[in-house]
DNA sequence: TCCGGTGTTAGACAATCGTCTTACTATAGT
DNA sequence: ACTATAGTAAGACGATTGTCTAACACCGGA
């Protein structure tokens, strides 16, 4: 037996943060009601009578899910700022992310939107944690277009978003890679037209 | 009693119509996966086991829900072709449909984005069938704008749906109608000033 | 009037769901 | 070495899932 390094509290922190991958993973990739308990068990490795230990409901893993995405939106966007103080090519770092992303947009969709839509149904509650998500890039977008002196800034930034929504959508039901890179390219071209 | 009307292959027609309504409602509420045999039964106002007789499986149902959508997408296609010679204002009555859906549409997002959405995740051979929605509008676009004279008239389809489904998706998520309308407001700008 | 098919109904069925209890092991502090 | 605690593991629990069977009612045609 192979004695375990770490402190009592730190190694339950790394199941929990296990549980947690496996969990985002798993909504993301099947969706939040169709991914079981079960399944994340398998995929995290562990038992599946250790989650009550964790995790009191299916609800709270997803809470967990929700504040991990949020933590690496946030993550992201800071360092996005750091690396470019342009407004301009920061608009670009968030294309080049979406593009990034590519494989699994073409299969999955968006997972902010995907999941909004989900439980926007017929779990208000989960919603409308969901929803911060959202709440980062329009905060964020809004920002570099006020930084780029536009006074409808945080409008612009809905109609970004909703222009990225749509190109996730399309890409997904058509699983067409081209059409992704040329509505990015196109989006690239319209940031460098802006005005200002 | 009651004598019942109708000759029983049109009495079982009738019964047949009444649950895929109910299941196209369902689905679309709650999502597919989200809407159980018992929802779909208690809505249609019929038992459980009369269900077998009609559909084998679950899966059956939706390919019928699926196939009254398609049918009723073609119907309305066909209506607006009639009733509208000018290519340029044909897609003002698809703007039309939209917003006269609203109240829907802030609730439960687009029926058949949502649905694509979550088909796609991973039930492929169902979603093969749900894109089929979509291919009627896109191929109805492209004849517009190709009867306006444009040569890229399926690429500016598939930019115009993206943009609707963008729409959808943000107005679902925060439930802002005022965005919605005003999306649409300069979607129907956007129209007029179509070149050509 | 009986018959055969169309349609109805209740409920059984195994599987799976999220939840929860219980017993167990390992470890850290004294 | 003993104990309290943190964490592990197995499995029971009732509810619900989609599927399916078998007995039933009805009705038009012979």
């Amino acid at each position: 037996m192979v004695k375990k390094m770490l402190p009592a509290s730190e190694q339950g922190e790394s199941v929990r943060r296990e549980i947690v991958a496996a969990a985002n993973r798993l909504f993301y990739h099947r969706g939040y009601n169709q991914a079981s308990f079960t399944d994340i068990a398998e995929a995290a490795g562990i038992p599946r009578g250790n989650f009550y230990y964790y995790f009191k409901t299916k609800d709270d893993i997803l809470g967990a899910v929700i504040d991990a995405r949020i933590e690496g939106i946030r993550a992201m966007l800071a360092e996005w700022d750091a690396a470019e103080p342009n407004p301009r090519l920061r608009l670009k770092l968030f294309s080049q992310m979406i593009l990034s992303s590519e494989k699994e947009l073409l299969r999955y969709g968006c997972p902010m939107g995907s999941l909004n839509i989900e439980l926007g149904k017929a779990q208000p509650a989960l919603k409308a944690k969901a929803k911060k998500m959202f709440d980062l890039f329009i905060d964020w977008l809004t920002r570099q277009f006020a930084a780029m002196g536009y006074p409808q800034a945080a409008q612009l930034a809905m109609e970004l978003m909703a222009r990225a929504q749509g190109v996730a959508v399309m890409t997904q039901v058509y699983g067409d890679r081209e059409f992704l890179q040329a509505q990015l390219a196109e989006f690239d071209n319209w940031i460098e037209a802006l005005p200002s």
